[in-house]
DNA sequence: ACTGGCATATTGTCCGACAATCCGACCATC
DNA sequence: GATGGTCGGATTGTCGGACAATATGCCAGT
């Protein structure tokens, strides 16, 4: 990882003017000076405070909104703090992972590392949570039209999972791989006939495991899940090392 | 998650010029029509290809700098494409849990499902690996002088541990957590005595077990020592639901 | 209290300018 | 021929100023 171990020096870089303006306010929210809500000061305002030009605090705030650390909550004018989005930050991990040219089966690994575990979480924690949109996610699975509804809602079904689970680590890490895994999945529904109904099987074994409260069967249930669609997409005949695509 | 269900139309909200522009080399970049190392047009050529001014050009373009989809390699002036650095991509994960508020207990859980499975990939991957160094970071805890080093060479042991099991996704995932992971750690090697020489000893069995190539010996030790973590943070006494802080 | 209108502030975009410096070409030297 | 120096043009970083569109806040009117 580091190519020029032997290299004396460090490459002296000075930052331009942009980049330590945006560092500077990107230290405050993190320090959490700039809290989540507070307006930033005008652009002509940090523009005097930083001694630099309107145009240089612009390029810096840029930064910050791609960076979803500010933002314009309903289309108003005024830039506020705000939380990177957990959609925003899992599609950029979505994004990265694709064009890292990430595997089938570098996914699959993790979906079977990180699902099993997050099914037990659902199960065990103990919270009363509300059952009935992960039922609903089946039906939707039921009675979907196309292949094209059928997955979007399995992978509702994993994030809704996640959420029951009620860790938000394992939210951030489900969604880039259940979007990334969900073309795959779709070629193989196509392909694989009884591919559908034994989602189906092993999504209500898994519901019923956790509504009765038993960790280790939906951990169990939902392993063999997962299992089943590797097996699944060899029977589909695709090879594992298949890289992924953006949709 | 949507509030406004009953919305009938959606805010319509013509987007800026400079995020427009942004989303169109953003495009590109993702369809892969505009490949890593390949240079951009220079600012005033863009500015009249898309007919807008310079200005708003560079805005775009620290949009798309700071999503690491073009980058200056090597200091060089002109801007490349560039796929977001794995470590770029990880540090933002990690402000974003971080912001997220996400617990100690959290980060435990997901570690407790990625690393006994990524320990057993790296012993079962028939990529003849080196293993060296991975028993050098074991020496670097050993010889570790304060806990500040100790719990660096953890978080390495850790890195090198994904890398070795060849798996892209689960390497990005482990680096955020350990990160996180990481303060948590510090302070629980400052108040328990005995927790390094077990982590020790752990990583030591881990190591063996990969270099004898027993995936599931490797699991269960790696299993053994998160859980012990967790236990070593129980006896310094921090509640499991304690806010991470970034570094 | 709600509404509508008005002045002001703020953002989005443009223009033009200039210093710093990177790049490539050209040239001298060994 | 390879190395190193010089130089001019191209490109970026930063600045100042300008203006239209519109969000915001204030005030009057009902």
């Amino acid at each position: 990882m580091a190519p020029e171990a032997d290299a004396m020096f460090e490459p002296l870089a000075p930052q331009p003017a942009y980049r330590r303006v945006s560092s500077a306010i990107e230290q405050k929210i993190l320090k959490r000076s700039l809290r989540p809500g507070d307006p930033l000061p005008t652009e002509t305002e940090l523009a005097r405070q930083f001694a630099v030009n309107r145009s240089t605090v612009r390029e810096a705030l840029r930064q910050l909104e791609s960076a979803g650390l500010v933002g314009r909550p309903g289309g108003g004018k005024r830039l506020v703090v705000t939380r990177p989005a957990q959609s925003e930050t899992a599609s950029r991990l979505r994004r990265a992972l694709a064009l890292d040219e990430v595997t089938f089966i570098e996914l699959w690994e993790a979906m079977l590392a990180i699902a099993p575990r997050t099914a037990a979480l659902a199960a065990q924690h103990p919270v009363s949570e509300d059952l009935a949109p992960l039922a609903q996610t089946i039906a939707a699975v039921e009675s979907a039209r196309n292949a094209e509804a059928a997955v979007s809602a399995v992978s509702e079904f994993f994030a809704r999972l996640a959420a029951l689970s009620g860790n938000k680590v394992l939210m951030m890490a489900m969604e880039p791989v259940t979007g990334l895994l969900a073309p795959s999945l779709r070629r193989m529904i196509d392909r694989v006939p009884q591919g559908r109904s034994r989602i189906l099987v092993a999504q209500r074994c898994i519901l019923e495991a956790i509504s009765q409260r038993k960790p280790d069967e939906a951990e169990a249930w939902m392993r063999r899940h997962v299992e089943d669609f590797r097996r699944g997409y060899e029977l589909a005949g695709i090879a594992l090392d298949t890289r992924v695509a953006l949709r």
